[in-house]
DNA sequence: CTGTTAGCGCCTTCAT
DNA sequence: ATGAAGGCGCTAACAG
């Protein structure tokens, strides 16, 4: 019941500065390093000790600081996210899971735009690899190979990229393909044009690949439109070699094309899906507030988000609990990928084709 | 030309560490000191042993740990924003500005998504004051009497919300309104709409108390709607009610709010600008590529951006600087507030009214 | 101009 | 279950 608080507040440097643990531990009549395992373990501490220091800790309004604790454990508790452009609404969306599920974790989230540039993007990972304890990279243009570097310095995971040995969280892009065709031929659609995103991208690579191969296996006709930055202004871009191409359902990359392209295609009066069905990828929030409004396939952007952040977790702790030195025995553990799926969402902009 | 170097750096505790200061000292023959000096102030080191520091630095690779540095100094190097809606691209644009500006100080943007919220804002200011060095908080909901406890905690900028005692980056919102209803009144418009967002945004209430002022100076006919949420859905929900009301020309508080309205509006059968004329605020990308292509007032968004963090670095500064005990003599320092002027780009959503 | 000496606040063996 | 002691990597006085 002793009130040394004020003097040993005193004791640091300036008043006016925040109470550490020490303080901590006077107030609640015990040793600074129970304090740390009180706080930081449930392990090993009596539950009325425990009880001691946590009153004290809200007495004080106590928040360790991050700093000394990073210096001391190693870890930042700060986790790093690149994505191609914050604009979009996917990568908003996605952003904001991940920032739920980090935070969630006590975790912070860092985010980087690349500006969809190769060279932003290394040099974003370059300069955030060292101060985060791990990264997300999402869409990435660039592969383990370029990126590779810095694997070795801290744990990586990739959103939307499947790359030999770096764990992702990936969509699966060819049912995505697979689902916009098999509404189109539903739809008695026999021409179809896909508008193609950047060719670094690996989804948009991969459904290229899956398109070209369905559109063979099913005796469709197909024209491979672009490349075109995904945004809406490639989108836009696109509108003509569209029309030209005499393609009477189009697939496009994702929705924040389709949504250029459709206005585009009013502009010049083309109506769709009078004229042109239009299918997207991803369910944006303005797909649906569009006129006509935006078939698409839903991505499982919040459960990516938050994927994406466990498993970054997971190989954190898996990293910190590795032996120092040696490789671990034989087997290195199997790289982890995550494979969800998105869903078909119809809405205005496909119709049947009556050609 | 001693080679101790492979047993300098074996002197860490596992070989697989990365190299820290005492490792550079002792390749470039120095003491510690000498490193850290060499590397964080132009001061004080001969320009050889500079160059021979430097060496050595790259030689090993060598980057400091912020943690470390941040233990020392008080200071993390981490600014922290935060923003009512990253997929805004008002305030995506805003972001981008001040991540640049940030970088180029060595110092990193931590951003976080207050989902439009009082309650998020509130949460997350408490959680991120204590890990960052200072805060940029955009467009807030909360004044400093809400904010205001943690003011004493770490240095706070406000963008867009002029507040007693808050250094803050402010686009001129009366300027803005001017503009817009010199605009219409340019084209003949005498009755005016304007579409209100939010009540708590400081932004839009200035806005609102202008344009009444003015629309009642210059004998203009004003219907106020709203309030609406800033979004494209609230855009969108204001069409009918701005039909209704009889308006030719209508302010929309900002873009995305004008485009859903024109969306709307189009679905609706409205043409625009032929039957109602249309003013957005900031010209986000879509406004060009919309059609009609949206007349606006743009915002300075990289100024405003990278001006704020370079108050919020001038703030860290001088707090740093700031005897520590006494409260500084007489006087305090000024608070700063940057003003900034948006400017008017005429497009096709505004026209003449022969009414 | 440079080296020496102390910590910054926390976590973590090692004892007890 | 708890305490004592050392160190993480860096910067900041203070001497020289």
């Amino acid at each position: 019941m002793r009130e040394q608080r004020t003097s040993l507040l005193g004791s640091s440097k300036h008043g006016s500065s925040r109470p550490t643990l020490v303080d901590v531990a006077a107030l609640a009549g015990v040793s600074p390093a129970t304090v740390s395992r009180a706080l930081t373990r449930g392990d090993a501490v009596k539950r009325t000790t425990r009880r001691r220091v946590l009153s004290a800790v809200d007495a004080l309004d106590y928040r360790p600081n991050r700093a000394a604790r990073g210096l001391s454990t190693g870890r930042s508790g700060v986790l790093g996210m690149l994505v191609p452009d914050i604009s979009n609404p996917f990568f908003a969306e996605l952003i904001r899971s991940a920032q739920a599920e980090a935070r969630a974790h006590d975790q912070v989230l860092l985010i980087a735009d690349t500006a969809q540039s190769e060279a932003e993007e290394l040099d974003l990972t370059e300069s955030l690899a060292g101060q985060v304890d791990g990264l997300i990279v999402c869409s990435p243009r660039l592969g383990p190979e370029r990126l590779g570097p810095r694997l070795a310095e801290v744990p990586l995971v990739f959103v939307n990229r499947r790359a030999e040995g770096v764990p992702a969280v990936v969509i699966d892009q060819d049912a995505i393909v697979r689902m916009s065709v098999r509404h189109l031929q539903d739809f008695r659609h026999h021409h179809l044009a896909f508008l193609a995103g950047p060719e670094d991208l690996w989804s948009s690579e991969r459904r290229l690949e899956t398109v070209r191969a369905l559109a063979n296996s099913e005796g469709l006709e197909l024209d491979v439109l672009g490349p075109y930055e995904p945004s809406f202004e490639g989108g836009s871009q696109a509108a003509e070699p569209t029309v030209a191409s005499g393609a009477t359902g189009v697939i496009a990359f994702n929705d924040v094309m389709a949504l250029g392209l459709m206005a585009r295609l009013a502009a010049m009066g083309i109506a769709v899906p009078e004229k042109l069905s239009v299918v997207g990828s991803d369910d944006v929030p303005l797909a649906h507030m569009w006129t006509p409004a935006l078939t698409t396939v839903r991505a499982p952007t919040r459960a990516a988000g938050r994927r994406a952040v466990e498993l970054l977790g997971e190989l954190i702790e898996a990293g910190a609990r590795e032996p120092l030195d040696r490789t671990p025995p034989h087997e290195s553990p199997p790289v982890r990928r995550i494979e969800l799926e998105g869903q078909l969402v119809v809405r205005e902009s496909t119709s049947r084709a009556w050609a």
